[in-house]
DNA sequence: TCACATTGTTAATCTAGATGAATGCATAGA
DNA sequence: TCTATGCATTCATCTAGATTAACAATGTGA
């Protein structure tokens, strides 16, 4: 993941920022070409579905990338919200710079890894929404982020799991009473 | 989707294979790395659960790739089936073909939307199958793929949008009832 | 400091979808 | 041709998790 920092750095047009808790960096509707990376502190992107309901679609902590892939792959406007959790220092690309500036061909593969590690995170994702119990998720998230449940509040926890937090605060009620 | 034919060209390792309707592509367990790019028919991926329930990640119809790319990131066995569902032509890519050799920058760039493409599909489908109900599911599937209905049976179509037969089964007979 | 919002917990009720079983139909294979 | 296997449908039942609501504990901001 360290390599990431020479694109970074060859990018020009590379900015970097430090969101405070609470702040929006990106919203939905936005026509955006932006990718954040984040060198410390935490990120989220979320959905609001009509019910007003927030789903979160992914955690970016220290060293992650989070970006609307789908949006930009197919010029639409951002489908995700994009807001900062923990005070941070996140680096903000452009899309088209990202994707088509003049990296050298190492740059372009390491890139390339970048996106199929995140691919692999999505395919885990998939698999265990349609196989999993959500007691089952849980775990499985605690084992894969095992930092995350001390810095997020369980309703976020529960939003990324797909259930609400009434479900999670059982299954952990649960889990303790069998220790 | 052209461009990817340079790819295939240019990469001397790449077989073409002709499997038949029930052929086995890749089992799960395998330490694979292969790509599959199928030109013509139909693949899917899918993964069997300890119940032995199936679950269908993905299906390939002419012009995708299909790959279990988690386990190629993380250089695991495969958790994946890879099998066919009609009379196909398929290329055989190996991974480490696709990512390292010695490709021109625009098919590295290529590739790198290949997988961006890929990425988008999954962040649809996991923001789907923590916001939406099975029949919204149901008709978000008819919408992006109507050819697939008439090809596949509709137990993987199910199996697709993690529900059962019979729960598809119920909504079809609701939707008809209305019109 | 006091109001007020946010978080987590518990409990009662409801429902989408799972499970299990039976039936009719179509296709395939000896 | 007959038999068997897989597929779709229907129905009765069950259950994981949603919904609604009430309450305590903790933060937060004027």
């Amino acid at each position: 993941m360290e390599k990431i920092n020479e694109i970074l750095t060859l990018d020009s047009n590379a900015k970097i920022i430090y969101p405070k808790k609470g702040e929006i960096l990106q919203r939905e509707n936005e026509l955006n070409s932006k990718i954040f990376y984040v060198k410390k502190g935490l990120l989220r992107s979320f959905t609001i579905d009509e019910k007003g309901k927030e789903h979160i679609f992914i955690f970016a902590s220290a060293g992650w990338l989070i970006a609307d892939i789908e949006s930009q792959e197919f010029n639409q406007p951002t489908e995700l919200f994009i807001d900062c959790l923990e005070k941070s220092e996140v680096v903000v690309l452009d899309r088209a710079n990202f994707m088509l500036s003049n990296l050298t061909e190492i740059q372009l593969k390491q890139n390339a890894h970048l996106l199929a590690r995140r691919t692999a995170v999505l395919q885990r994702r998939v698999i265990m929404l349609m196989s999993a119990s959500a007691k089952e998720r849980y775990n499985r998230f605690l084992e894969s982020y095992p930092e995350l449940p001390n810095r997020v509040p369980q309703r976020m926890i529960a939003s990324y799991l797909g259930i609400t937090p009434q479900a999670l605060s059982t299954i952990r009620r649960k889990m303790v009473r069998k220790n």
